[in-house]
DNA sequence: TTGTTAATGCAACAGTGTTGCATGTGTTTT
DNA sequence: AAAACACATGCAACACTGTTGCATTAACAA
C-alpha cells in the first residue's frame, strides 16, 4: 500500500522519515532491524528509529521477529493487524548462515498440549537453517 | 545428575561456582537467565556467569531460550547433548504475565513446507500465554 | 608437591534500547 | 492564511546486556 494511505489508516502522521522507513520495508523481502535503517536512512538518529518501529509495531503496521540469535527483526502486517491486536499465525525462517530472516506464510499451527492451567494465546515457529542462496554458495 | 559427575561426564573442571549454578538450575523449574544466577549466587561476577553459562551451552549441559521479549533464558539439557550437537525437539512456554518461561516436553514439530533451496536444521516453537500460577491469581 | 592449564575477578568497552527535554513539523481549527 | 495544538524529531544522558584483555587464582595431572 502507498505509504501515505498506510499511515493515515493508521492515524498516523505522514512525516518524511516515517515514508523513508516504509519504502525500506517495501524494497526488502527480508525482516529489517534497527541498524539497518540506521545505516541505510543516513543521517537518522537511533531514538527516532526505535520510536518509529515501535509505532509502527504498536499501530499494526510491522511485527517483531526475534531470532534464535537474540536479535530483533521487523517485517509488514500482511494486512488487518491495528491498534488494538496483531494477528499472525505465519512461522518464521532464520539462516544461520546469513542471518537473513523471513515470514513464512501459509501455514496454520499444530495443536500444543500444555500443563493444566495453562493458556496460549499465540504460537511462534522459527525455522532454522540455510536460505537457498546461501546454500548456492556453499 | 550430581553436578560432580555431570561437570566430568562433559570434560569441565569441577568449580564451586560451577556446582552453584547447576544446584540453582535444578532445584527451578522454569528457565533461568544470567541476571537470576548473578542475583542469586551473591557475590557473584557478571563476566563469569556469562563465562559459565557460555561453557554449559557449548558443552551440552544446557540450551538456550530466547523468548518473545528478546531476553534470553537457559535451561537443562535432558541428556544426549554434548559438544559436538544439541538435539532438542521441544517447545516453549512464555508467560506474558510473569514473564516465567518453562520446556515443554514430549511432542513432535508439524512439518513445514519452505521455499525451494531453502533446507531447515532446527524448529523451535514458543507458545505465549498465562501460566497457571497467574490464570489463579486473575 | 610441582607444573601446567583452565577458571575467575576486575576494568574497560561495545551494542542495544530507553528517558527527559527542547525544538521542529504536520494537522486542525479559526 | 494564520494561529494553535499535538505530535515527531534530535540531542544528551543513561541503563542494561554481553564481550574482551589481562592479571591472579584454583583445579588437576605428573
Ligand atoms: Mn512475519
Ligand atoms: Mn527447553
Ligand atoms: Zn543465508
Ligand atoms: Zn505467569
Amino acid at each position: 500500500m502507498e505509504a501515505d494511505k498506510l499511515l493515515r489508516k493508521h492515524n498516523l502522521r505522514v512525516t518524511g522519515f516515517r515514508k523513508e522507513v516504509l519504502a525500506l520495508f517495501n524494497q526488502r523481502s527480508a525482516a529489517v532491524d534497527s541498524r539497518t535503517i540506521e545505516k541505510h536512512l543516513q543521517p537518522a538518529d537511533r531514538v527516532t528509529v526505535y520510536r518509529t518501529l515501535r509505532t509502527f509495531e504498536d499501530s499494526g503496521i510491522i511485527h517483531r521477529i526475534p531470532d534464535p540469535t537474540g536479535a530483533v527483526k521487523f517485517a509488514l502486517c500482511n494486512d488487518g493487524c491495528n491498534d488494538l491486536a496483531h494477528h499472525h499465525s505465519h512461522a518464521h525462517f532464520h539462516c544461520n548462515t546469513c542471518a537473513m530472516t523471513i515470514c513464512l506464510d501459509g501455514h496454520g499451527q499444530m495443536p500444543i498440549d500444555l500443563p493444566s492451567g495453562y493458556t496460549a494465546n499465540d504460537i511462534q515457529t522459527i525455522v532454522c537453517g540455510v536460505c537457498a542462496a546461501c546454500n548456492r554458495a556453499t
